[in-house]
DNA sequence: GAAACCTACTAATAAGTGTTAGTTTTGCAG
DNA sequence: CTGCAAAACTAACACTTATTAGTAGGTTTC
């Protein structure tokens, strides 16, 4: 029964994505080898093959489930009825709580997609693009309106978006504040910024 | 003469160092072979080991010239008499020009300097949370005199120097505006979240 | 012009890379 | 218990890696 068979080999495809993203985040993709992951899988580099196609299939998973994740609700909040800071804020919300809770693998899709290959590079590249500019439709829209103060929106969609990864530092902080605070405060600062009066 | 011997020793130690930082910052230090800086530099790759000691070195010095800049200019401000918010405001400024017109170097001090080994890296990672904790500081100092809201002074700067990494998009975007008004923007959006008020 | 040098080269090293072939072990279905 | 497929293993592949040794050409210093 390949249903069975698919549930097994599908499972053990999620440990050795889930422990490769972990490590791609600690010392990048290139500088992390087959030998190293298979190590921390338990297993030898030759067996990771009987469930990845190559190492390159890898980060393209981790680069495109995270794109999908952030496009849906990006999608989601643009056909909400709501304000257009309230729009804005909500999205930066969503990126806080991935960050916090899908960290490894978002982390990996923002900082080593450079190392995608074409047609998988040029597809991400796309994606991004569109990502950018659609949120900075939204902020445009809360200028429009006077919500948003007269701003350059592709640079303010740009200090968001990075300012976000930044919580990579509270990940690896001792004395962390908790996680809604520092998304409280994190929503202060950036909402703030922008709110027009 | 080590004078003159040094002098034309270190300009081509230079154009290595300058050629590798751009590789470091497009493909990532460990994607980055010796013969691939090689053939940028126009020279094979053993010969490049007639002007540095190894790899590792290039990175340091990359890395340590990026810090040591943004340590002087840091006790430069604590020094000067500002107001909290205007020296919190003249350090991102020094930020925001340094990523601008030292791009390659300051980026690659900013994500590569993972690659850096020990002793190295201990002291890499000791000067950026002193800098850090030093930059946090004079937030608080800024909070206690109510020139700047009440928010975590960490999470302040986390978004801050994040934020400020962002312009790598803007150097890769196609109809930039320039970087006097990228300037103006960001320490609009980023100082009024902070100002108190 | 000779001595000392800097810097380029070719050639080679040992270790590490992703990946494939072929074989043995494992664990479940009949 | 038998048979079969999934997934582990060992061994090897063809390359690439950073780096060293040894050497030749060119420039500077005396």
């Amino acid at each position: 029964m390949p249903a069975i068979k698919t549930n097994r080999n599908s499972s053990k495809k999620e440990v050795i994505i889930s422990k490769a993203a972990k490590l791609f985040r600690e010392k990048g993709f290139s500088a992390t080898s087959m030998r190293d992951l298979a190590e921390n899988v338990g297993v030898e580099a030759a067996s990771l093959y009987n469930h990845i196609r190559s190492k390159a299939e890898i980060l393209q998973e981790i680069c495109f489930r995270v794109a999908n994740q952030f496009m849906t609700h990006l999608e989601e909040t643009e056909n909400s009825k709501q304000s257009s800071i309230a729009k804005v804020q909500s999205i930066l919300q969503f990126h806080i709580r991935q960050m916090i809770h899908n960290y490894e693998a978002v982390h990996v899709a923002d900082r080593e997609w450079k190392h995608l290959t074409d047609p998988y590079l040029s597809n991400f590249k796309t994606q991004r693009k569109t990502y950018r500019q659609r949120l900075a439709g939204i902020i445009e829209q809360g200028i429009a309106k006077k919500e948003i103060k007269k701003i350059d929106a592709p640079t303010a969609v740009l200090i968001m978006l990075h300012a976000v990864s930044g919580i990579e530092s509270w990940h690896r902080s001792k004395q962390k504040i908790s996680a809604e605070h520092l998304e409280e405060n994190m929503v202060i600062i950036l909402v703030e910024g922008l709110r027009a009066g």
